[in-house]
DNA sequence: CGGCATCCGAGTAGATACTG
DNA sequence: CAGTATCTACTCGGATGCCG
């Protein structure tokens, strides 16, 4: 297990960049009014983070496409969720009105903005995955 | 609003990372038997940021200290929290047996690895939560 | 003090059937 | 095809009490 050092000076920069972000909240009342966390709430779901996935690879996709290949997810979240991420402007949904319908869902560039950091995030994730399940068993056989 | 331009170059390189991190699975089967999925889950949990983000800002933390400032966490859900990111490596927990007892918890370097990660995250998530707080009231007036 | 065990209620997710 | 509606099941999470 490779352990990459975090310098003292890093550590300081990630608190740095915490007061900065939360300091102009009482830190004590900070989860309560907090916009950031309401952010986070949505781009940081599962279904949310499988969508952009899908939608970053595949740039455009049908209701029952997207649906087959997230292949558990229900109706219902799913609908629920393209709701959720088009109001807040992650992607698109265009309909044409042809019979049988068809509907169109798309990232935005906002979207795809997002997407980058996200794609950062996946990766350190990809990266340390092995580290993080040899963790797990160890602590576990304790 | 500034809308920031995503160019198709870096279109095609998000599209290239995912398919680099998930192309050696069958794409239909994705969401099945993907680590990463594994690891987000952990990393994107709604208590876990606010615990992360907290050692950010306070390097060392009791139990009871932490409660406090995730003021509307429950004894079952930090503790849940505690001991998964402790079993994943990213806080380390360290017990005195004083009496009573104390126990200290902070982030190794694991964690302030992520947490940087995850800061790139929540600085843009700040850095547009106008924008998607704009987006979403446009979205529910019509 | 730290934190586990138990119980319990509310909310959420899934399955299914149905409609424009 | 793209959803919505309804019902059920179950999980999540909060409250409480207890113990090392």
């Amino acid at each position: 297990m490779e352990i990459e050092t975090v310098t003292d000076y890093q550590k300081v920069k990630s608190a740095n960049k915490i007061k900065k972000m939360f300091g102009h909240l009482n830190p004590d009342d900070m989860p309560e009014f907090c916009p950031i966390r309401d952010v986070m709430a949505v781009i940081s779901d599962k279904w949310s983070i499988l969508i952009v996935l899908y939608l970053g690879f595949f740039p455009i996709l049908r209701f029952n496409q997207l649906k087959k290949k997230i292949s558990d997810i229900s109706n219902k979240m799913l609908s629920e969720r393209l709701k959720v991420l088009e109001a807040d402007g992650y992607l698109s949904r265009t309909m044409y009105p042809e019979v049988p319908i068809r509907v169109e869902y798309q990232l935005t560039d906002f979207g795809h903005s997002y997407l980058e950091k996200l794609l950062e995030l996946t990766e350190w994730s990809e990266k340390h995955s092995n580290t993080i399940i040899e963790n797990r068993k160890k602590f576990h056989k304790k």
